[in-house]
DNA sequence: AGGAGATACCTTGACAGGCGAGGTATCATG
DNA sequence: CATGATACCTCGCCTGTCAAGGTATCTCCT
């Protein structure tokens, strides 16, 4: 089963900026990264991977440099900053909390759920 | 710590169904019932929950109809259909992998993250 | 030589869900 | 008789996603 993005949506900055905890990286990569670790069950589109780099660079989560490719497509590679690192634990910690309220409210659909 | 919205957004509708799944509700109801269950950790918003009323309604995963309160303010109740069933169990399999996906995701940016 | 496909970046405009702010009406309590 | 709870509804804005379009380079095949 492919993954909704309407379910994914608000994560998309923190998926990024947890790729970049592992070190620099540029979007082509970062996003074939997502699409092999979820097994081709998910990808984003390149319109909404812009323009997170974008957001994430305006609030000085992250910070931008051409790389010095003689051969190829250009790239710009980006840089997880301290306030990005911090913004990366919180909102992991903001997800865990999300994560923890849908899954008790989506229980209560289930039959035999005891009190 | 308190869920943002942006992080619930597509899992509304769910909730709601979820909810009726145990029976018919009216909105504020379903509304508290969330409310407690979460602690008061998160709360739909009103603008949010009547529209998102309207839209099971429309796709048929729900029916209303008014209640004869002879008391009080009036109420619509809401009553899940054999559509908005089978609806709930897929849309509860797809934040599953949803879920997965994200929690895969975003463990990524842990230090000490074998291969 | 030339076309296809991968790599790599970017922008615009539309869309959809969430929600602030406003509204209506009833009832209980102080 | 004012406040707060109950209970419903709508309008318009905001924000994140994404289809569709664009640019440019390189490799491979024919």
């Amino acid at each position: 089963m492919s993954v909704a993005s309407e379910l994914i949506r608000g994560n998309t900055e923190t998926i990024i900026l947890a790729q970049l905890m592992k070190g620099d990286g540029y979007g082509y990569m970062v996003n074939k990264a997502i699409l092999n670790l979820t097994g081709g069950k998910f990808e984003l589109k390149e319109a909404t991977l812009y323009t997170a780099f974008r957001r994430l660079e305006d609030a000085g989560c992250i910070v931008s440099y051409w790389g010095d490719e003689t051969t190829g497509a250009r790239r710009r590679y980006y840089s997880i900053t301290d306030l990005g690192r911090a913004s990366y634990r919180l909102r992991k910690k903001e997800w865990e909390t999300a994560e923890a309220v849908i899954d008790k409210l989506l229980a209560e659909g289930e039959e035999g759920v005891s009190k």
